[in-house]
This record gives C-alpha cells, structure tokens and sequence, in this order.
DNA sequence: AAGTGTTTGTGCCCACAATTACAAACTGTT
DNA sequence: AACAGTTTGTAATTGTGGGCACAAACACTT
C-alpha cells in the first residue's frame, strides 16, 4: 500500500517519544496520552499506525516496547546507516562534532572538502579526504546517506556527485532547492527558512509585552 | 483572510529564489520558469501569491525586484529581528558562528547558558550570560526570537520562561516536542527526524549501485 | 491593425488527509 | 457473572489544499 508521507514523517516523533516512555519504565500508553504530550490528536496516531498493523489492546492501549520495536522495524532504524560528509567549514565541523547522529544508529563514515588546508585534517577520528576523491572513495566503499553542508555554489555540483556515486538519501544544510532525479530522497536543513516564516505571524503583533505575572 | 501556514512556508523559497534572479541582473521571470527553478507547479506559485495580491503581468511575468519587496513586506522581512540564544554548547557556538542570519536581518544580541565556565565568556562579540539572568535581562531588552540549543532535559524549562519573556517566536534545536500555548510560534530544527524518515524509503531497496556511466 | 503567442489570476474539481463516531474488545470492580 | 469504564481500529464524513483549464490581458510580429 501507499503511505502518505505525511505519515511517515511523524512516525520518528512517535519513536522518540516511546524511547523516552520507555526509559522511564512506562510499560503501555494509550493514544490519548501519547497524543497530548506531543500535541498531536489521539485519533491521528490510531490512524497512522493502523497503516502499518494492529498494535494495541483495546481497553489498554500500547505494550511501549513492542510498538517501539514495530516502529524501528518500520522505519528501518534496527540498524546502522552509513553517512558521507561534504564540506568541513565551521558547519562541517559542528556537524562531525555533533553525537546526536551516532547514538540513533547514523555513522559519519567520510569526510571530504576542497580546501587543500583541510584535506588530510583529522577531525573527530576522521581524516578529511580530497572532494576530487569522493567518486573512488564511495565506489569502494558506498554510504546510505551524503550530508551537504558547502557553499550554496558548489551545492548543486556536490548532490549531482553523489548521486553518480548511488547515493538515494541526501540531507542538504546549503541554502539552495537542490534538484534529484526521482528516488532519490532530500531533506533540508534551513533554520533561515524557518525563521522567515515565523516573521509573518510576528509582524502584525505589538513587540513582547510585560511578562504575565502568576503563572 | 486566513492564509494556510504550508503557503507561508513556501514564501522564502520564493524570496531566496527572487533574491538570485536579481543579483543576476534578471528584471522579469514567469511562474513557469521560477516553478521549474523550485521544483514547484506554476499554478502553485501563482496561487499562493494571489492570496496577498496581483503582482504580476499577463503575457509578462512578475517584476523581480518588486515581487521581491513585496514578499519582503508580507513575511516581515524589511525589519531587524532581535533574537537570543540559550545554550553555547558545542552547538550553540557553532549557531553564533553562523553568519546566515545576520545577512538576513536576524541578529543574537544575547548569548545565555547555566555553565559557570561558559558565563562571562565573550563568543563571537557577545559575553555569555547566565541563565538565571534570563528573565531580567529580556524583560529590559526584549528579544523577538528564542533560539534553543540546550539538552533535552532542560528545554522545555528554558521555553516556558523564553515565554514568560515575552518571547512568541522559538527555533528548537532541542529533541523534544515543545509544549507552548497558542500564539506562540515554534519551529523544530532536527536532523535526526529528518534523517529517520528518510530510511524508511532506503530500507528496501538494494544497496548503492554501480553508478551510471555517461550521464 | 490584426493576429499569434504568453502569461496571469481564479473558479472549479478532485484527491487526500484529518476528524468524527462507533462497534468491538478488553480491564477492573462489584 | 454482570456491569461500568477504557481504548482500539476503522468506516464515514468533513475539510482543505493542489492542479486543471480558461478567460482576460498583455507583448510582439507582420
């Protein structure tokens, strides 16, 4: 069946959400009250898992560690996932450095950049590679995923190269609407976006007014 | 008019996408070619404008420069926007270091966090401050957007009091579902969703190909 | 001046996602 | 064992957003 991606996009916060529950000890949540902690409607949750199967108990609710477990099988978080950094700038670095990635299962395999001061550079146990060697490198040894993070030139150059080298998932940090062939799978990252459209509802409001006391 | 919040979302791709016609020199593009550039239909782009107005000239197009200002005026983007950072962590430094948002009009004028050896730090022209001085300080100096970038575990403490500041704007970089009353405007910046979502498509299909020759 | 080609703005329709509502299944209590 | 209270899964309904298609307006050529 064809599941729309609206729905596959929320699963992960139902994922996240249950591993927090399940360290805690919780052994079974309802809809209801998985719904209001995440601001989402119990109906809603149902819904998007009944694509997948029957994972409740009528009267109960959800056994947390199972439907953690369907959920990982699902989204094919129940194992590693192979990354290639592009770009090892100040955002490069930051995103090496960052261990929010390693702890869910995505291992930065590769790091590559142009600049000739940063090739041959360890960083975070990597030693940056050449970008011209980037078709050879992942030929040998190929990767699930490319992270962007370069100029919003070289962009475009950069997602076309992995691309030939058969890379399908691709979280792009550059400023630019990257252009793929279908099947492959882009996920941008742009704080500066999201920024410009929270200044719509802001505009038209008087600015912070005096905190409301008593709360 | 209510305007549907996934129209305003599309908005600065559409000033991003104006914004490099026009330091082209190009003075006039279709919805066409603005739609194929974007990987939008035409009609998309055409309707979503035509919810603020009529900008454009049958058999010519939309002026560049003033579809520009005027998509500048609707999102609220002809102003500076005053924001502050909690959290100078690993990413919370790298955020600072950014240099995206300022060239956009989005300025940190305050830099907070709770560790003693980061208090009084100066990072990037701004002294850090400490976190308990949260509230004083922006009740004096109000801030128009709270950016998170504290671990999980703290960030919804450090929300509800951005709130009581004042605060009705917030980019979360922090792994949890932010609880905040109605009027108060969050976006979440997470990688790891993004990247969960993605192996979902990966998972089935075999494993990087050879590439393709002569593309 | 007429004719050809473009392009906008929008009414209309369709698809699909969210919500509602309820039968069925289970728990716990009396 | 009967009953009251929960909660799931889903059929049915509602709501909303995207795309189509076309009249109207403009540009450009002959």
């Amino acid at each position: 069946m064809e599941i729309p991606p609206v729905v596959i996009d929320r699963l992960p916060l139902y994922t996240r959400a249950l591993a927090s529950l399940e360290v805690q000890g919780r052994e079974v949540i309802s809809s209801q009250d998985l719904g209001t902690s995440l601001g989402v409607t119990p109906a809603q949750i149902r819904k998007d898992l009944s694509y997948f199967g029957r994972f409740g108990k009528q009267g109960r609710g959800y056994n947390v560690r199972k439907l953690l477990d369907e959920l990982h099988r699902i989204l094919g978080l129940d194992r590693q996932w192979r990354m290639a950094l592009v770009g090892v700038g100040k955002l490069g670095r930051a995103i090496l450095g960052y261990d929010g990635f390693r702890s869910q299962g995505f291992r930065i395999v590769e790091a590559f950049d142009v600049n000739p001061e940063r090739v041959g550079r360890r960083v975070d146990n990597l030693t940056v590679r050449d970008a011209t060697d980037l078709e050879p490198v992942l030929s040998k040894n190929p990767v699930d995923v490319g992270i962007v993070a370069v100029p919003a030139e070289t962009a475009q150059d950069v997602i076309d190269v992995l691309i030939r080298c058969g890379v399908r998932a691709i979280l792009n940090y550059a400023p630019i609407a990257a252009r793929v062939p279908s099947g492959v799978y882009v996920k941008r990252i742009e704080p500066v976006l999201a920024l410009q459209s929270m200044t719509y509802y802001l505009k038209n409001r008087p600015h912070a007014p005096i905190p409301t006391p008593r709360s």
